[in-house]
DNA sequence: TTTATATGTAATATACATTGTTACATATAT
DNA sequence: ATATATGTAACAATGTATATTACATATAAA
């Protein structure tokens, strides 16, 4: 039933995409420096996935040179450059799929003045939307995620 | 066809309530003190949708004490506090569905340390990246979208 | 009091993105 | 040569938001 009590609070659960990221990347700093290289199938299994959504998501994460991989035996994943130099903000850049707010996609109404603004002033509010959110997320490392977990 | 090219490309264009709630509310600002009241077919209008769609979105707005209706000939909306003290936060907090950033809802995978922190540690980011938007939403007024408008 | 018109609300259809899964090609260390 | 890892395609399953139709309810105005 939908009525005034619950419509719109839905708990919407799709775009899980930074969250296993940044697990996956938490997983591979505490790992790495440890026995080489991590496999896919590993970091499935400590993000309770199917390793196919790991090797989409290290794809994206390859695109941004923040991780690379070797294939073959004793292949998998490691970070490209040191847990203390990247920050949430590059992992979210790398998975990013758009904007936290977004504008509406529906057709002008061309005789309405407020129909007709609507588009750049969304797109203003969306920008500094995203740039406070990744002025916030540029201020978190790898490394400080690093030590919460090993709290 | 999804490959590395455009896999997380998507431009995902569900949630346009807020976008749909700052035009509907920027539409009562510019109109009201004018004739009175507006239908929400009329809203529906300038926004290009279903006046359904706007009334369920008012319901939201009501609750939040944002606006007001009155039913019968003549009734419609009106806004119910001076456009120069509503801020964009004010319309966020009253449509919002989830936060921006979401964590996953995978189980935990109990024997693995960085499984185990996932929760906590996306929590704090959500928040963050929340506390971070709201900021920048709460400088921006109604009536400072009513002038962008009337340039 | 009747009528026109507005909101309130339910039920359902539609559209679309993300995740999950299977299958297989390709590369590479041992 | 073989085992094992990534790369990639194709498709099913899931879930949310929007759109739409229909109707109940309230109220101003004739």
């Amino acid at each position: 039933m939908v009525d005034a009590e619950n419509y719109g609070t839905f708990i919407s659960m799709v775009n899980k995409q930074f969250a296993t990221a940044v697990h996956v990347m938490t997983a591979l700093t505490l790992e790495n420096g440890g026995a080489g290289p991590i496999s896919s199938s590993r970091l499935a299994e400590s993000v309770n996935t199917n390793p196919v959504v790991i090797r989409r998501l290290l794809l994206l994460l390859q695109k941004a040179d923040l991780v690379s991989s070797t294939k073959g035996q004793n292949g998998g994943v490691t970070l490209k450059r040191n847990a203390s130099t990247i920050t949430l903000e590059d992992i979210y850049l790398a998975v990013q799929t758009c904007q936290m707010i977004s504008g509406s996609d529906r057709k002008v109404k061309k005789n309405c003045p407020v129909s007709r603004s609507m588009k750049a002033v969304m797109c203003g509010v969306a920008t500094g939307v995203e740039d406070a959110s990744k002025k916030y997320l540029r201020t978190i490392y790898l490394s400080d995620l690093k030590k919460k977990v090993m709290e």
